[in-house]
DNA sequence: CTAGGATCCTGTCAGC
DNA sequence: TGCTGACAGGATCCTA
């Protein structure tokens, strides 16, 4: 579930917490989340590579952790900081049965959770990060991407334009929620074959993936603080930027047709069927 | 090379 | 209440 702006938010949160702190030691609950052997090491830097995030060591390795659908990191200190996927785990008392790994600082635990076991800790080595596979294989953020070289990409593929964006190889960091707002912004329909954009549609599109995320961003992703309101209620983060995402039967902010879910490219998407009209 | 579908896993919710 | 199927903010592997 996390996306770019989630990890983003978790990045610059949780550095503030474990950065220049020892990790002393590691506790693995589920095999299949941790792979390597724990290091026990001062954090040196948190770095992001699409929905990726790096935690440095100072002994040369570095852990990689994606989160995947359900992943959460929950730091426990003199304060509480949690983002990724929103839950309750997010204010619950820890460890809980998601929780698959534990690592114990000096100043205080972080805990990683995941409901759904699709995410995992890697270790590399610090210089090998960047032939990992999959960051290997990402392709650039929609802030380092021209306009051009975006229209020129999506010329090459005749699948649904958001299919195309979900790809991490085509353009890094969209997710399901952002790719439904960004084609929402952009006014284009998700079942659209990318070879068929036009280069203005293109452009609109790039430009409304930037806004949503860096919007997203601003606002601190799915975070403790958004989570829980101030009348200890569930929070729900959605409400303050998504237009269409979750919003089945709601009407339309631009134009109050009733947003419609429909499914492309395998995942629930969401539509305002006046504003994305389908052609050809 | 492409594209679509199944798959990993746990939990929740709607419908009967 | 209990069961069943669908679905979930991701990515990979398999097939054709």
């Amino acid at each position: 579930m996390p996306e770019l702006p989630e990890v983003e938010t978790i990045r610059r949160g949780l550095s503030k917490f474990i950065v220049k702190d020892k990790i002393k030691k590691t506790t693995i609950l589920c095999a299949k989340s941790f792979q390597g052997k724990p290091e026990i090491a001062k954090v040196k830097d948190i770095r992001r590579f699409g929905k990726a995030l790096i935690i440095d060591l100072d002994n040369g390795k570095s852990l990689m952790i994606h989160l995947r659908m359900t992943g959460q990191l929950i730091y426990d200190g003199k304060e509480r900081y949690a983002a990724g996927h929103p839950s309750e785990n997010f204010v619950a008392e820890l460890p809980n049965k998601q929780t698959r790994v534990i690592f114990e600082l000096e100043n205080g635990t972080l805990y990683f959770n995941d409901q759904r076991k699709f995410g995992f800790i890697k270790v590399l080595d610090t210089t090998e990060v960047e032939n990992d596979p999959f960051i290997k294989k990402l392709a650039k953020e929609p802030w380092q991407m021209k306009e051009e070289e975006f229209y020129e990409k999506l010329q090459k593929h005749t699948t649904s334009i958001k299919a195309t964006i979900l790809d991490q190889t085509i353009i890094a960091g969209l997710g399901n929620i952002y790719a439904d707002e960004a084609l929402f912004k952009a006014k284009i329909h998700p079942k659209t074959k990318a070879n068929k954009l036009t280069k203005k549609q293109a452009e609109d599109l790039l430009e409304a993936a930037k806004y949503v995320m860096e919007k997203s961003i601003e606002s601190g992703g799915s975070t403790l603080k958004d989570y829980k309101k101030a009348d200890g209620t569930k929070g729900d983060y959605l409400d303050k930027f998504a237009q269409v995402f979750n919003r089945t039967n709601q009407e339309c902010p631009r134009c109050g047709a009733k947003i419609v879910k429909i499914r492309v490219a395998g995942r629930g998407t969401h539509i305002c069927p006046n504003c994305q009209k389908e052609r050809e």
